[in-house]
DNA sequence: GTTTCATGTAACTTAGTTAGTTACGAGTCT
DNA sequence: AGACTCGTAACTAACTAAGTTACATGAAAC
């Protein structure tokens, strides 16, 4: 798994658990997926499991499936749970008391709390059964899912 | 300078240059300013330079000034001449023809895109001469400046 | 022309973040 | 009981970005 790649790696694997709907997958096999760990995986989605998007079972036959249907899971959602920020830049005052510093952090805070709405909602519009149909209008088309890589 | 505040510290400096565009400041003066290191300052405006929205001289009285005049500086401007994301997640594949990897990045790719341009065009209506004007209306409110800190 | 001041930039150091790994405890099914 | 799987702490490695040092280049003052 590469930096910054988290919520397309989250989504490659719910897609993963999207097509498997009938059995959990295990920690070990999501990993294979998206080339990294197990731990790395449970660590990643462990905010997953309390936002109630996916559960996760121990012991022999349990691994992760989704907590509800695909077409419920939007991409806001995931990406909150992810503890993912929507936007990069900070906004903390590295010089209190500066009013040019308040002037600034004013004006990037205004933009950075519409922004963000304007994001999440947009994110929010799209579910994870959207990804999933979009997957299998591929497959149908190619017929190989390789993950030979 | 803390981490990923390159847009906050480069805003502070250029609201800084506006308020006294007869003369120049020196890196050494910018880099007070934003408690941090004059190489610093120059290594992170220098692709505003390129961009036109400030100008830089060397030698006695030298210094930087801005490129133009502040109504016409957006942040969307100086955001791009950063060399800053607007969003923070990659789009480039791990597996490459996986299926489900390339449904997912289609989906983000898209909403990167759409979100990017969003973005821009929110930034593009901040100028310059907004965060000075909001900056001189704190100054007759309360009356001090404090750089003390 | 020499001195002084300022930028431009390369090279290195330091600090912080995150992925990756190892290890082991705690449930759960057969 | 034994096999299996998650949960999590602790550590290591890799990467990124800020900070720093050093010095060359250019411009103004004298």
């Amino acid at each position: 798994m590469k930096r910054n790649s988290r919520l397309s790696s989250t989504l490659h694997i719910l897609v993963h658990m999207t097509e498997t709907q009938e059995h959990a997958l295990t920690s070990e096999q999501l990993a294979t997926f998206i080339h990294t760990n197990p731990v790395v995986v449970r660590r990643t989605i462990a905010g997953l499991r309390d936002a109630g998007i996916v559960t996760s079972s121990r012991g022999h036959g349990g691994g992760w499936q989704l907590g509800r249907a695909p077409e419920k899971i939007s991409l806001a959602e995931i990406s909150a749970a992810l503890g993912e920020t929507l936007l990069p830049f900070s906004t903390e005052p590295e010089s209190p008391g500066c009013l040019v510093e308040q002037a600034v952090m004013a004006a990037l805070d205004d933009f950075r709390v519409e922004a963000e709405r304007l994001l999440a909602e947009k994110l929010s519009r799209i579910t994870l059964a959207d990804l999933a149909a979009d997957f299998r209008r591929r497959y149908e088309l190619i017929g190989v899912t390789s993950h030979a890589v």
